[in-house]
Parts: C-alpha cells; sequence; structure tokens
DNA sequence: CGTGTCATGTAATCAGTTACATGATTCA
DNA sequence: TGAATCATGTAACTGATTACATGACACG
C-alpha cells in the first residue's frame, strides 16, 4: 500500500483556479485553506518541478515591472485528470496525535491545577477559533447566494464551526469536573 | 525553537504506570490511548535504548517460561521528573491536516455525488467512532466512583464523544446541502 | 506442521519543517 | 538606509511508517 503525497495534490488543487507560481500557492494556501491544511517553500518548489517532469503541469518565466521574475505553472489536462483521479479516490482515516488528551490521559502524575490550566488555554484557542468561523461563515452564507462556488468553502468553514463548538462544550464539562477534583483535595489537605 | 519528540513523553508516560518491555508498551498504548495516539516499533526501541543512555529509565532481562526473554525498562527518579516537566509545559496547537476537507474545498472540480460519497463514508466513520466512545464512556462512568483513577480516562472518551457528535451534526447538515445541490443540477439538465 | 502470539530489532524510505542563502524592488 | 514584500531555492534535520529479519514457544 503506497503511502501518497497529499502535498502533490494540495498544490494541484490550488493549480486548478488558475496558473500560479511557487509564492502565490503559499499565499494562496494561506489566504484559504489554512485552518486545515499548510505547506512549506520546501515542500512546494521541489513539487513544483517535479510536477513539470511528469507533465502534469508547464512552466514559463514571466517578467514583471518592478518586482522580480516569476515561474508561473499552468495544469496540464494530464494535471487535471490526475487531480480528478485523486478526488474521486475514497479517503483514508487514521488516527491523529492528540498532546492535550495525551497530557490529560497521564494527568494523575501531575496536579489537578496543570490539567485545568492546559483546558483553559486549549478553550481560549477554541473560543478565538470560534469566532473567526463564525465571523467567516456568515460572510460567506450572504455571498453565497450570489457566488455558488462559494459554497464548498462554506461548508469547509461550518465544519470548523461544528467542531469547535463540541470542543468548547467539552472544556466546560471538563473544567466543572477538574474543579470538583480540585476543590475536594483542598478540602482534605484543609 | 527546537521541537521535542512527542514519542518519549507517550513512552516516559506508559512507564509511569509500570515498568514494561517495548512489546508491552506498543500493546498498552493499543489498549488505551490508541484513539488519539499510535507509536510503531521502528519508534518505541530505538528510544527506549536513548531513553536508558539518558538515564531516565534502568532496563533489564527478564527470563519467563514458556516465553521469549524481554528487556524491561524502569522509570528512574530523572525520567519521573522528565515526565513531569513535559506534563507542566504548555501545549504548541498547530494546524492538523485534513485531507476531505481539502477534497471538499476543491469539490467543483468533481460531480456533487462524490462529495456526496466522501461526506457519507466520513459520516459513517464518525458513527461507529461514537458507538464505541458512547459504550465505554457508560462503562467509565460506573467504574469512576469506585476507581477515581480512571477520571481521566473518562475524560479524554468523552472528549472524542462530543467532537464526534458535532461532526456527524455537520454530516447531516452538508448532506442536506449538497444534495439540494445534486436535485438542481438534475433538474437543469431534466 | 502451520498459525498465532510473544519478542526485539534495523534499514530504507518518505514526509515535512526549519534554517540558510540570495537578491530585486519599494516605501518610509 | 533599513524594513517589508516579492521571489526561488537547497541542505540539514527530524519524525514516522513500513518492510524486512529473526526466533522461541504454544496450540490445534
Amino acid at each position: 500500500m503506497a503511502k501518497e503525497n497529499k502535498s502533490r495534490y494540495a498544490i494541484l488543487g490550488m493549480l486548478s483556479t488558475g496558473p500560479m507560481s511557487g509564492y502565490a500557492i503559499k499565499k494562496a494556501i494561506e489566504q484559504s485553506v489554512a485552518n486545515f491544511w499548510h505547506e512549506s517553500y520546501g515542500q512546494i518548489y521541489p513539487i513544483l518541478k517535479q510536477l513539470a517532469r511528469e507533465g502534469l503541469t508547464t512552466s514559463h518565466a514571466e517578467k514583471q515591472e518592478g518586482k522580480p521574475e516569476r515561474y508561473v505553472y499552468t495544469l496540464t489536462d494530464r494535471g487535471r485528470e490526475e487531480l480528478h483521479r485523486w478526488l474521486t479516490e475514497p479517503i483514508e482515516y487514521m488516527v491523529e496525535r492528540n498532546e492535550l488528551l495525551l497530557k490529560l490521559f497521564f494527568g494523575r502524575q501531575t496536579p489537578v491545577t496543570t490539567n485545568i490550566e492546559h483546558v483553559q488555554e486549549f478553550r481560549n484557542v477554541q473560543i478565538q477559533l470560534l469566532n473567526k468561523y463564525i465571523g467567516i461563515a456568515e460572510y460567506l452564507q450572504v455571498c453565497c447566494s450570489e457566488k455558488p462556488e462559494l459554497l464548498y468553502q462554506l461548508i469547509t468553514v461550518r465544519y470548523g464551526q461544528y467542531r469547535t463548538q463540541a470542543l468548547i462544550d467539552w472544556c466546560d464539562e471538563t473544567l466543572d469536573i477538574l474543579k470538583k477534583v480540585a476543590e475536594e483535595t483542598h478540602t482534605i489537605f484543609a
């Protein structure tokens, strides 16, 4: 079972929205899928060269006034086919590591307050995220009636909204539990 | 900013519950934290040797009747300190890649039915997970009154329960949306 | 005698980040 | 003049999986 390089498809996907340079791909990723996908230049530039070698893209140098020259890559028909193949392929789900849960799992090895702090900090992060998602979702929901091509973007943002809200609810439950434990411990030693 | 090797701490954490062999650590991980953490032998055995070199564990060979010899590792005080240090340290949250969302983001490049299938399949996986979590949570909730050391395990399972339920809700919303799109498309071509 | 479990390990390979290196142009 | 942005790239390193290799013993 050969594991496929997902970065390839992120790059092919970005190029499917129009010809771009490596630099532009990085920017585009940061502005669109950053909530669930990152790529570094160390991946992008070598992969772009490989895609061209494989005939999935063509490249040409483009001179710009007032800016350095850049190499713009364009999807070929074969590149578009390869993207379609990947889009149709079923997804293999695998366990993603969760450092917070690992620390909590060993939570007995450390004072309750440490664990409370971790959950509290995690909750803060999720609150920030949720606010961001709500803002974007509201904006997209309005635009979607006019620009139906935004629908899939809205769907990905809603994923974040659902997930984040649930994790905040979990934080609240967990903080309740841990604070009770903390009080009990305090009572015993009082 | 040196990135720390998380596998080290997963192994130290497992050893904090008692002396174990590499093989036993793998089994213990599979039976306890498998929902949010995996380790392979390719990581475990070399790290165990390194931990011993660093004085965080001691090891001794143990002969068993009817089974091959094994090397049992025991946490030293310095090892326990190192685990505590990590448990207290704040967590750095980083974006985790989500292949489903990446495929959906490029969803316009493929027929709606493809995307519906992906979400449907994802929903099936989450339903299975949720049932598993609910079973374990019910079991732990009963045991917790007698064995308070199970509390942190319950907390990690509840995380899964909250998260999975939310993702199922998102699937339902998304399937509604996409099925409407599919119908519209069908109507146009009818 | 074959399968499964117990048990330990290494080598090859892949994936991915970070640091480093370079250099043009713009704007304050 | 110095910082910011545009732009491309490589090398070193770390992290992690997979495949490979070995071998004892138990059970049917």
